[in-house]
RNA sequence: GGGAGAGUGGCGGAAUCGGUAGACGCGAUGGUCUCAAACACCAUUGGAGCAAUCCGUGUGGGUUCAAGUCCCAUCUCUCCUACCA
């Protein structure tokens, strides 16, 4: 069959006539299925992005048949770095590139037959989209959940740009992979802190692979300790800590700060060595996170002369250090060293010589870390305590004192939210010399992106935004004085926290979308993605969708009810494909050479659709001839009932179970073996029944459509896109015999075929008389366990 | 350092509750068709052995009538995370 010609025939059959199209006032239940949407790079769709689809198409095509009317959107997500650089590279405006990548998606999805509904596509970078983005981002600030800090923030020195921690992981930029810095800057951030619980309570709730959860409950980081306060000697004020262990208080011996701790700078005055202290600090914030990390085994740092605390329940003095193994953004930048039973301030003791005091009973050598289940020594108040007891007591202790309490501490961070950069949506506030910051009254929304020719950054990290005077310069809302607008973006998270919300109402210019259409259609029943974005776009999408319910905004509290996950596909290699490798494979040479039909067929038979696979030129050829049998098999269609043996019947029965269950597992790959043992089944016929021959092919079209559809016009004028999807008779599924095996000694030695459901005497019997059995039993046999139509084990 | 996942033929991978290990596909070998090749079709295909049979799911133990599957120990790989106090 010439794959070419009827795939184009079908695909402009389908998407000429809105076939996929979710109505908004349905009597069907509704089904929502999400995949990630892709941002349109100029390499074009990707081997991954159409193993990515193909799942969650599979599930689409297959709920249609089932009656549901689905919603399966597509979108782009086009604001970003990678279109900008181009930009600068190319000399050519984003705009039109992006424009262009999005037209080549298009047709490339299209080529493949997805079934996604292109009436409801969405661009992130378009006007009438963040528009609402902007609008979310003011309801954040009043809220009181979008704040300007002047900080220390993660800047990646190639992009010139400020990063969110969840975009430097292991301190490299997540864009271009340079080591990122920490940069002293103003920078705006959400308050996903405040979510954190909420965020991890939903997390439980959640529909996903183990691996997900875990992911998310690690990143969001809950952990219950206590800050205590210590008092300093020299001024009335405290250094606070946050630990996990206050059991260990007694074996505190010094404290250690971050170099970017406010104290510095607040008692600046009394410091003694000053000097020293600030070329140390100077040293480890242009320190890249990488170098700390490096760094880890020799520890620096440098004594406070000057500055002294006070141990709140022992009353004892303990000097101050600052070192860069304590980090400003982890519970309150300070720590109490406790030497004894921490590997990391032992390592920094020996340094400096302090004292190490043993507070935990058992370990022979220090430091002594393994102490869950020690006993306490050397600690008044709670000396022979078991460890638990003991912590309780002393947070109890603690909060008596009025020397600090019980806390909860998170290891998430606030959301680092601009970027000095011209390619995302512009930050709706303004900056007036009167009243401050000022946000963009609702109604002046959007704030639009100028379209400018000089979109580079310049060198001391300012967004290009800041040379567009007719941008910069504005009045405020306020007070009508001359004022000046935020030149920084939004990242390229922001677009996509909330697009699932925009598919339901895309169209929509009073709302971002109404909320009679979000209570029909959210939340989303399955969504598909990949490992990448479960601490990054998942965590931010549900922290704007739990804000947004928290303000009434949108129905649900949670957006996503069950989420999939997709394994890469490797290069042959078993390396992750990438151009420099040159072990990039391009889909569309798959679908000129074989068609869409086998891609989409073997991209979801060639593994676990969840686990990493290499991809395999030669294994295709297998799901080309599958497609051929099947092609085939209409010669040998016959209509009217056929009588059949029982055998195919079970076949049949089994195949309709099997196929369907595998899929709603995401186990496509073992739905598409049962299509394979069905076709040869049918193929060993002489002939078939046509009804019988419409079943495979309404299995078989969630996969193949465009073949389906094909065959299913050999006998019918109507599309196979809503026929209903086959079911199967339960009093078929299995064989009136059936073959039982016959081990001595847990060994095979014989098989037999017997009527189904003997009593395990008539088991016996007819296994005891075997010749194949009987030298193995001469001398006698001690037992014979039977298992139910399966299996006789006889212990001789 | 912490967490998660994985280890099965020449290859990609199957295997509900512990019950015939290797489904399905690729490749390979032999054959049919062909002047020939490709395609297609038929047969065989975990290893050793003529065979009976023996050995086989990273490694070493254990539980069980029976272990890829459960338990203990151990090695290797992948991913995530990381001076997290």
């Amino acid at each position: 069959m010439d794959h070419q010609k009827i795939e184009k025939k079908w695909q402009d059959y389908w998407y000429n006539n809105h076939l996929f199209r979710a109505e908004d006032n349905s009597a069907k239940p509704k089904y929502y299925s999400l995949v990630e949407f892709p941002y349109p790079s100029g390499a074009g769709m990707h081997i991954g992005h159409v193993r990515a689809y193909s799942g969650l198409e599979v599930i689409s095509r297959k709920r249609r048949m089932e009656g549901y009317n689905v919603l399966f959107p597509i979108g782009f997500d086009a604001f970003g770095l990678p279109t900008e650089n181009y930009a600068i590279k190319t000399k050519t405006h984003p705009r039109i590139i992006t424009d262009r990548n999005i037209e080549t998606f298009t047709k490339q999805l299209k080529m493949c037959g997805f079934s996604f509904d292109f009436d409801r596509v969405i661009d992130t970078t378009e006007e009438n989209y963040y528009k609402w983005t902007q609008y979310i981002f003011l309801k954040l600030y009043n809220a009181g959940l979008a704040y300007r800090s002047h900080t220390y923030v993660n800047f990646c020195p190639s992009c010139k740009c400020v990063l969110s921690n969840e975009e430097s992981q292991g301190g490299v930029c997540d864009r271009c992979g340079s080591n990122v810095i920490q940069k002293e800057k103003d920078v705006w951030f959400l308050k996903i802190t405040e979510y954190a619980q909420d965020l991890l309570d939903g997390t439980y709730k959640l529909e996903a692979n183990p691996r997900v959860k875990t992911e998310q409950i690690n990143w969001i980081g809950r952990s219950e300790g206590a800050h205590i306060n210590f008092k300093l000697k020299e001024v009335n004020d405290n250094l606070r800590v946050f630990t996990t262990r206050a059991d260990t208080i007694y074996g505190v011996t010094f404290m250690v700060i971050a170099p970017e701790h406010p104290i510095l700078e607040k008692y600046e005055s009394l410091i003694k060595n000053l000097d020293e202290v600030n070329k140390y600090k100077e040293e480890a914030t242009h320190k890249s996170e990488f170098e700390r990390v490096e760094l880890q085994k020799d520890k620096t740092g440098v004594k406070i002369e000057g500055l002294t605390a006070v141990n709140p329940i022992s009353g004892k003095e303990i000097p101050i250090y600052i070192s860069d193994y304590v980090m400003m953004g982890y519970g309150t930048g300070a720590i109490m060293a406790v030497p004894a039973h921490d590997s990391r301030d032992y390592a920094f003791a020996k340094k400096f010589n302090c004292d190490i005091i043993p507070v935990i009973s058992g370990g022979n050598t220090l430091p002594y870390t393994d102490i869950e289940n020690g006993t306490m020594i050397n600690s008044p108040l709670i000396d022979g305590l078991q460890v638990k007891d003991a912590i309780k007591t002393m947070i109890e202790k603690i909060a008596e004192l009025k020397v600090g309490e019980k806390t909860v501490n998170y290891k998430m961070k606030d959301w680092a939210y601009n970027r000095q950069r011209y390619w995302g949506e512009p930050i709706p506030i303004i900056y007036c010399d009167k009243c401050g910051i000022v946000p963009v009254p609702y109604k002046d929304l959007p704030v639009k992106l100028p379209y400018i020719e000089d979109f580079e950054p310049n060198e001391n990290g300012e967004s290009p935004l800041s040379k567009v005077d007719s941008f910069v310069n504005c009045t405020c809302p306020k007070c009508g004085a001359k004022a000046r607008r935020e030149t920084d973006t939004m990242p390229q998270w922001g677009g996509s926290s909330w697009y699932f919300l925009r598919f339901t109402d895309p169209r929509n210019d009073k709302e971002f979308a109404s909320m009679e259409k979000m209570k029909y259609w959210l939340p989303v029943d399955w969504y598909s993605g990949g490992m990448e974005h479960v601490t990054r776009h998942l965590i931010y999408s549900r922290f704007w969708n739990e804000f947004l319910y928290d303000q009434g905004e949108v129905p649900v509290k949670e957006p996503y009810k069950k989420r999939g996950l997709h394994g890469l596909i490797l290069g042959t290699d078993g390396q992750k494909m990438s151009k420099s490798k040159g072990n990039v494979v391009d889909p569309l040479d798959i679908v000129n050479q074989y068609g869409a039909d086998v891609l989409r067929l073997f991209i979801l038979f060639i593994s676990d659709f969840e686990m990493a696979t290499p991809w395999n030129n030669d294994s295709i050829k297998g799901c080309a001839r599958f497609l051929d049998k099947v092609e085939a098999l209409n010669g040998n269609v016959r209509l009217g009932d056929l009588e059949y043996s029982k055998k195919l019947k079970v076949i049949i029965n089994k195949t309709i179970k099997g196929v369907s269950e595998d899929i709603e597992n995401s186990k496509f790959n073992t739905a598409v073996a049962k299509l394979m043992i069905l076709v040869n089944a049918y193929t060993e016929e002489e002939t078939i029944s046509q009804k019988d021959y419409e079943t495979l092919l309404k299995l078989l079209n969630p996969y193949c459509p465009h073949m389906a559809e094909e065959l299913w016009h050999n006998y019918h004028d109507n599309t196979i896109q809503y026929e209903s999807y086959p079911t199967y008779n339960e009093k078929d599924l299995i064989e009136d015999t059936c073959l039982m095996v016959v081990s001595v000694n847990g060994k095979v030695r014989d098989k037999i075929e017997v009527e189904r459901g003997l009593s395990d005497d008539e088991v016996k019997e007819i296994v005891l008389n075997r010749d194949r059995i009987k030298p193995y039993i001469e001398n006698g046999y001690k037992k014979i366990i039977v298992v139910k139509d399966k299996i006789v084990n006889i212990v001789a």
